[in-house]
DNA sequence: CGGTTAGTTGAGCTGGATCAAGCGTAGTGG
DNA sequence: CCACTACGCTTGATCCAGCTCAACTAACCG
């Protein structure tokens, strides 16, 4: 909610509205596969609380995740036009999830078309993201993709107060990472130790300690443009 | 038109109001960039004739195309909730394009909630396709994502009657095609060398002959649901 | 405290990059 | 009609960023 009143203006009326999409609330273990690509989906799911991804696959098993969701964001609101999703979706630490029905949001696309902006605005944020990573993966060097995914999610979670400063814990494991930004986990290994030795930022257990935030997004060549964090006249 | 149709029904008097929703049409030469990242737009363009992309580069000038769009697509339709875009677009052929100002968009989605699901899911579907590069990118190898490009291209083309069977126009140069898998021009050149010489299939001068089309899929492990050619009940 | 999962490090390899030269062909203008 | 140029394609030689394989260590967990 927070996250939509930074982009745009939602009247109280409208908060109240949305908030009466939510038909229920549940918990989600970490490590399980909520939606699999291809499966007819009538309801959307916001996460209130964790960590998710969206991932494809290759027949070998290799994974390549397209998407980081954190607190806040609607994990398959595209799923309300799509019906069926393209790739699957996964819970990567214990979750917490409000269940939001397609039938209310017929209903919503029906009577409010502002909040239906709003939402479509969301899901083609979400495309910028997947941009932003396609550029990520075809042509930054290992570091450079470590260093812009650190930069992202620093800011993404800043925006929904889930960091402190320069700090904020990001459950991922190394396998995790390296399927988001198209490396082996070895070399996303060493890749972090040499950002650790460089003093740019250090990612243990958890837990993301930036030291040198501009060098970070210089690395990176992070520009935020794509997080679309200003509110535009409309 | 025919696009949304394969998708959804789209009724008579709906097909007009799209129709009117064009405010004019002009021609764009080949190799200009028609839009440049972060500034504001209020029309959107829809691609008639040639062949555009979405791309974004880095400070050394490296460039990555996250999308190819053909005649039917609407290229930038996300301007219109996003108001600014995060990527550029150029025309890689001569193109002609219709334009619709984003106020009509607004009156469509205030008195259209069908229509605008119906273009909501369009643009949900770039998403999806941005997702597959991703895999592309992330994890497939340089045949697979060359043979991959060639398998989704031929799928697109087909659906606007521009294949001929196994063979279809896709006036890219080889810089153009690296830019859109993540490779270098020279790797492409091989790569293009040896499904040539598998007899798989072929590129030269713009022209894409599919010798093996089974091959070519295996090849890629081209799964097309994430173009969602299927009419899905509503 | 034993087992399991995540992270670390070394050695050697390889897919794709880089650098550089040459070729084919479509314009272009004299 | 033919040089000249420009652009896109092709090929060879060499290099290196990131991969693979394998062994080891640290942290966590019941």
């Amino acid at each position: 909610m927070a996250k939509l009143r930074a982009r745009d203006d939602v009247s109280a009326e409208e908060e109240q509205v949305l908030r009466n999409l939510i038909s229920e609330t549940r918990d989600v273990a970490a490590k399980s596969t909520l939606i699999r690509a291809g499966q007819r989906i009538t309801i959307s799911t916001l996460l209130l609380e964790g960590l998710m991804c969206r991932y494809k696959d290759l027949n070998d098993g290799q994974r390549q995740i397209s998407e980081l969701h954190v607190a806040g964001d609607f994990v398959d609101l595209h799923s309300f036009t799509l019906k069926r999703l393209d790739h699957n979706i996964m819970a990567l630490t214990a979750c917490k999830i409000a269940v939001v029905p397609h039938e209310r949001l017929q209903l919503l696309s029906h009577d409010h078309p502002h909040l239906t902006r709003l939402y479509w605005f969301t899901t083609n944020m979400d495309a910028a993201v997947h941009r932003e990573w396609e550029l990520s993966l075809g042509r930054r060097s290992a570091i450079a993709r470590i260093a812009h995914l650190l930069s992202e999610t620093h800011v993404r979670l800043g925006l929904v107060g889930l960091t402190n400063g320069l700090e904020f814990r990001l459950p991922l494991t190394q396998v995790d990472l390296a399927e988001c930004v198209g490396l082996t986990p070895v070399h996303v290994n060493r890749t972090l130790k040499l950002l650790r030795e460089d003093r740019v930022a250090d990612m243990q257990r958890g837990r993301v300690r930036i030291f040198d935030l501009e060098r970070l997004h210089a690395i990176a060549e992070f520009n935020p443009a794509y997080l679309y964090l200003e509110k535009e006249p409309r």
